[in-house]
DNA sequence: TAAAGCATACCGGCCAGTTGGAATGTTGCA
DNA sequence: TGCAACATTCCAACTGGCCGGTATGCTTTA
């Protein structure tokens, strides 16, 4: 039995603007998804609760599980959007006629770039992606290890048409630049001293050519 | 009011052993720093129960409680093991007479090993720290530092005395490098291919001569 | 015998998810 | 067009379970 007892609509008070009090779907789930991405990014996961969620989107509860049939789905979406993103970008940068070096200055100015720009979703791909469920987790690190593939692709190709050391390892060489680029998200601020292109740049020079004169 | 019924002594069997039941205070301590530390790892800090931990060190809450004041005390303990470790062997290889190519060898080592042997600190040295208390966070930072400040160094030394570039950017190469060792916590296997000597040999070569020939 | 080590039961609070409606919006049909 | 039926969107209260931490007392040790 439910004792709910209705607000009596404080109709004492009929000055006030009466809120008209208007459906807008889209922008709610849009609230939700950006104050979970925030929450989940500064917070963690399992430290943000729903409630968390639904008050800082300015709504409740009850809208959030209208819009995502659990907590587990908002941190799907978040991954889903980001490795989106990630993926077109590569896209744009590989492949054509373009020498090895000109790929990988693109693949790693893609990668700074997108922790420029992406920051919080990078974020929680990195922090909370463990998680997702287990098949989840397994569709997402497939779509994921496409990077790891094109870059590994364009070291192999370097080698091959002699731009690069023959004796280069290119696994360990794969894994090595993308930690430098992927823990940019540990310190990187785009209201820092440099620019993302500037970052990356410097990236490049150091792992084409090295410290070294 | 408690209805505590003591377990009526199951005198029904003296045959088995009889269970001595010794107390071991340091044993059952170590027990539950280690469980901590694999389930933090694993599955992260809040989707760890204090109860998870003691049952995997095959004891009790109340035992945990008597060894540690808070879940985040032994949160902190874990971070000091390591942080304690990783100042240890910045000292070992820096300063002296060596030049700086050899004591950026010698850092890229003293990382990359300490992912291969402490693992699972790093694991949670990485995820699980904002998790610390403020000032707690604040102190590990500033030990943590340390270590930034020494790759700067060494950097800065190369510049001056002519082994690396005028032009180099000392911040963004200390953090690209740091990120490229660091990332291996990611990825790398003492079961894998390659030695943990063997992957910061290859990292030296990459970030010293480059890629290039 | 006092203290240390440990076990059991318990508590208050929080939290993911559910339920039953109420308010708003849409559609089909006269 | 008008309006009745239906669907969507959202809300507040509630539920069942778990969890960090505590209280209390038994057992071992010094």
């Amino acid at each position: 039995m439910l004792l709910t007892e209705r607000k009596p609509k404080p109709a004492g008070k009929p000055k006030g603007k009466a809120k008209p009090k208007t459906y807008n779907p889209e922008r709610t789930r849009a609230s939700l998804l950006k104050s979970g991405l925030e929450l989940f990014g500064n917070r963690g996961y399992h430290a943000t609760s729903v409630g968390d969620i639904a008050e800082a989107a300015g709504t409740t509860k009850g809208a959030f599980y209208h819009h995502f049939k659990s907590k587990e789905e908002l941190l799907l979406v978040i991954h889903d959007e980001y490795v989106a993103h990630q993926l077109a970008a590569i896209e744009g940068v590989t492949g054509g006629g373009r020498s090895a070096s000109e790929q990988l200055r693109g693949l790693v100015l893609a990668v700074v770039s997108a922790v420029d720009r992406y920051r919080p979703h990078v974020q929680v791909f990195f922090q909370e992606r463990r998680y997702l469920g287990k098949e989840q987790l397994a569709t997402l690190r497939r779509k994921r290890d496409r990077l790891e593939k094109a870059l590994i692709d364009v070291l192999e190709l370097g080698v091959r048409n002699g731009e690069f050391r023959g004796n280069l390892d290119v696994r360990v060489a794969c894994l090595g630049i993308l930690g430098m680029c992927a823990w940019t998200y540990q310190w990187f601020s785009s209201a820092g001293r440099l620019s993302a292109e500037q970052v990356s740049e410097e990236f490049c020079r150091i792992v084409l050519s090295g410290l070294q004169k």
